[in-house]
DNA sequence: GGTGGCATGTAAGGAGTTACATGATTTA
DNA sequence: TAAATCATGTAACTCCTTACATGCCACC
């Protein structure tokens, strides 16, 4: 037996990155680039932190395949989608399975708690929100 | 230089335990429930394995105390603020710094991504959001 | 010659998760 | 008597963040 495709590409992220190289972009730094430009880090945000390991990740896994793609003498990789990475991507893409969904807001979280205050300080809050 | 009180609580899940025994309850089972009552959940999730660790921290800290709160021969902690708890919690409350607002949403997500779908299955995706 | 953008990465640690473990009590 | 609820906690792990490190290149 092998592995389902799904193992391939665990966590959410992951995905992101396929989907990136998918749109043809190939390089980590423009992947970044994108996701601030488009503004998906308001709802998916990432860092080079992740990325970089990531990318090195998939390849490993076999999703993508690496190449030098130098700009003069400054380095540069250009990643693409192998056949079990544009399988692994679309396999997410249209999975039944319910989308993670998750909110952090300390605004509404002072909200919660702001009987404690004085009412100046309570518009105060409000104001920050 | 006595530390700033702002270091004994550094991240936000703490101050949901100072503000959740500020309002009157007292163990780590009750505040668990109330958070789920009040759907405090739907903008601060938290769970068992965070809440408790915390309290003893918290204690530690010097922002609570813990005392004994049997009900019959069922072992039951119960905490109070300290005064140095209360003035940390009142002082996240009503610190200028813009609080934090994060989102992660896999549905969006793969909205971004929907053109690598056919039109049936766009259409499902739209469904599963 | 310095600043800012391009480009890739590592190290260390924080925050949070799931799964597990235990045991008493209440309710069906 | 079995299941649900009350009650507390630990272990192992994942994901992600901040800070750091390096070096090339273009522009002013």
């Amino acid at each position: 037996m092998t592995k389902p495709v799904d193992d391939l590409a665990p966590k959410t992220s992951s995905y992101v990155l396929l989907g990136m190289i998918r749109s043809g972009l190939t390089s980590g730094y423009a992947i970044k680039q994108a996701i601030e430009e488009m503004r998906m880090t308001a709802f998916w945000a990432t860092s080079f932190a992740q990325i970089y390991p990531e990318l090195a990740h998939l390849e490993a896994k076999g999703c993508l395949t690496r190449s030098d793609d130098p700009q003069g003498s400054r380095a540069r990789s250009a990643y693409v989608l192998t056949e079990r990475g544009l399988d692994a991507f679309l396999r997410w893409l249209s999975s039944p399975e319910r989308p993670v969904m998750e909110l952090r807001d300390e605004g509404l979280l002072r909200l919660a708690f702001a009987d404690n205050l004085s009412t100046d300080h309570q518009l105060a809050l409000l104001g920050r929100l």
